[in-house]
DNA sequence: ACACTTACTTTGTGTTTCAAAGTACTTTAT
DNA sequence: ATAAAGTACTTTGAAACACAAAGTAAGTGT
């Protein structure tokens, strides 16, 4: 009975908050830093330091532009993110299948 | 829509080594030290930290003896334990769901 | 002008992770 | 008998991580 391989598991999205903002993004396609903000409860500093990071390694895109005064971030899921999430669900479901 | 809440999801079984631990319990009931390092490709010193952390808030029990001249330890899921996951389970069930 | 709000980012501190090194033996050559 | 190598762990230390408090840069009331 081989245990599962627990490096196969993304590291990057399996952090509760990115898990949380790819989860997010997997259905909302794209969403704005308030969105997140407050759809996840997440503190501004919380959320930025993650979109960072998944920025980083291009999982996510950050588009910043004015609404008339007030700046706006974007954040969309690349397909690179979107790849990356499906392989992390499937390795998850297989381990809760075998319960 | 809302988001989910990340903070509901069980931190100390949310670590990938821990979750290969706590996954590799539920159907094993219970196996020593050896068997879940080889059997998840885990370093001594890390397995050891894991248990110790996992041991601290009762979701495992660790029982140490001596097999011939060899010390022997024992790991095996307590209820508490057994809850927890099954818990972590169905929130992680939810969070694939919604796709 | 002054405080206050908005939309973020940066910084600082505490926590976590992991393997290398350490411990306390036992077993195996020589 | 002694040294070298293994066994079964634990401790330690350095790097990475998480998070909120503080900071920034702009706008908005009063």
């Amino acid at each position: 009975m081989a245990g599962f391989d627990y490096r196969a598991l993304d590291n990057i999205i399996h952090s509760r908050v990115r898990l949380a903002i790819m989860s997010y993004l997997m259905t909302a396609k794209s969403a704005d830093f308030n969105e997140l903000k407050s759809q996840l409860n997440l503190s501004d500093g919380n959320l930025s330091t993650h979109l960072t990071k998944l920025e980083t390694i291009d999982y996510i895109k950050l588009e910043k532009k004015f609404v008339g005064k007030k700046p706006l971030t974007t954040v969309t899921i690349t397909t690179k993110g979107n790849n990356a999430f499906k392989t992390y669900i499937e390795q998850l479901s297989t381990l809760i299948e075998k319960k």
